[in-house]
DNA sequence: TATGAATGAGCGTTCATTCAT
DNA sequence: CATGAATGAACGCTCATTCAT
């Protein structure tokens, strides 16, 4: 199969990991950084050193580069929640650990917004009705934020993810265009003192 | 100066408004729909129903049209609050007064997204370094609702004002990303009630 | 309007035919002698002596052009025919003349077939299901035989004109092929034969 | 040597034909169908069912496959040819027994044209001089049309085989570019016809 | 002022061909 | 023999911007 993500360096000469890995990787960073319509797939090809022509190997469109990266962000996403559930073992914990994770990225943030809600948006405006696939990005966490509260008791547990993410997102938001990067740490702190707060 | 904000219809047989005004406001609608990458000058141009070679007379480049669409946005947000103020008397209907105006367009946010929220979130991707002049969009009404938290005795209405518009700005990436209007008509709820809960 | 067909000359600094009628015309030279698909927008370009990006100016897809090389052809045949028709007072001297006209063109149907069939042929492959126009081309030769034929009294002119082009379009494919021209001058005089010896 | 035109599947499960024979066949088809520059090798070696990269085993380039195709034509013209000669007697027969043959074809011919006349066409405008080899395409039939022309004592032999066969390839032009394969049934009765009433 | 026309750099994509194993 | 992967030149097309009148 040519989408192996295997890597290709075992005996060979090359040491380097799998072509389409670096594509999707280096995707994955110039879209969030320069978001998807100024970055061209020169760029990426660059980026990830792999010669233009052969990009198509991999990929058939741009806009299946999307959709992998898309999907990768979905991967990262899933791993990062289910280390949260490893490492922690109350839903409150969890919470305020995974409101952790998003504070910490207060600088990348504060330049390019939240990965997955800029990359939400500007899909949506995408004539080419990318397939919706975005969705998940965001579908997943509010979920997961969901079990937890139904974990705590709370049998307004949806209303009180969305109300969650809302807040990150939002915060993610005004934290890029205020280019405030502590307004993000000031929110998360607020977050968790609303997560102490609730009661079953 | 050649960029008069007049109409240029005095004595003619159409009332049209003048076409700089035309093209600024095609240029608004096409931005937020499509997205500012994807609306091409020949789209603002044709939507104004201007001729191509003459959008060079009232804007030199591209990215003076985003600019004029920025600061068109940036008066109807002032106009807007201004109306507030006139129609409401106290801090709480005047806030809750905003949170009707923000849901009344739960449709077209679940289409297309917050207008200040998602020009903001693609400018600052932008090579082309947009003077920041975007971060305007959102410090007006955070300014404004902080003016209106403090009015109410609030020492922290700053804080408040950040909580408000972030919860504000998540619950519109929500609605567009998962495509649901209801979304921000519960939040919006969800808001009011807290702003009644609040004390001084 | 961009597509006139107008020169561009009168009172102007440049002296050219209109870039339009130069496009058309390098396209309908290109198009039959290395085909439709060996030929780039950059060969009708440069032929024409217009800078490539420009050619979308006049024509916003390579399938337009095509589009307008049939159109100037239909075009010529029917100024032909007409003139037939002008020179020529019986069917038979008129039929005898188109002969001619065809036969004429031995030498570069020798080296590129009848500019009509073969485009014909070309494009009934091409995936992009041209809008079929290219059937006037043999269609518009067909009905002003059968109407000589007609005009001479016989009730099977449709199928003599059948046979009439069917010979003539054989007759070019031989040529071509076999790099023969004067196997279309013997041809046609067959047919010369062949109409004169057809009685009412 | 390595292009061997037999099977390797002795010994094998399955009894497909060879490699080879299978990608002159997929040719064949696809270059028919869609036209030579239209098809891809990707396309060939996908309906062959061979590796892309195992095509230039057999084929070093795209216009060694081409020619392969022509001889594969040739083959096969050559075989239906002598099929004619052992199951019909006399050259009036045989004549009418071809006539059957070409029109027994009318449905694709209406589609795709003449197999053998178009891909003529075709080649003759490929920038790289193919060797000319398409001419036997046509030659051989006319050979052996003369040959039968001859036998029935005709001395104007030649010229009547051009006529016969320019007719059939005129035929297959318009019924092509008419989309009628009636048209080809009608045409066919008339040289039957035709036949019938030559004499020595 | 106004406008049709022009321009060229660049983009996404294709494909015959080659290479390493 | 076989094959997945690689390669780069070229193609059709777009678009912000400029020009001539």
């Amino acid at each position: 199969m040519a989408n192996s993500d295997d890597d290709d360096s075992i005996g060979g000469s090359a040491a380097r990991p799998g072509k389409r890995k670096r594509l999707v990787s280096a995707a994955s960073d110039l879209l969030y950084q320069q978001g998807v319509e100024n970055t061209t797939l020169a760029d990426i090809a660059h980026a990830a050193d792999v010669p233009l022509g052969n990009v198509y190997y991999y990929f058939k469109t741009k806009d299946e580069i999307v959709s992998a990266v898309i999907e990768a962000h979905v991967h990262d996403i899933e791993e990062m929640l289910a280390s949260l559930d490893r490492r922690h073992r109350t839903p409150k914990s969890r919470l305020k650990a995974l409101t952790r994770e998003l504070t910490d990225q207060r600088n990348v943030i504060a330049q390019y917004g939240c990965p997955h809600g800029t990359l939400c948006s500007e899909l949506e405006k995408r004539t080419s009705g990318t397939d919706h696939a975005t969705v998940r990005l965001l579908e997943i966490p509010i979920e997961w934020t969901e079990r937890q509260f139904r974990a705590m008791g709370r049998h307004d547990a949806h209303d009180l993810a969305v109300e969650f993410m809302a807040a990150y997102q939002g915060a993610a938001v005004l934290t890029q265009a205020l280019r405030q990067p502590e307004l993000l740490t000031h929110e998360g702190r607020r977050l968790k003192r609303w997560i102490d707060s609730l009661e079953a």
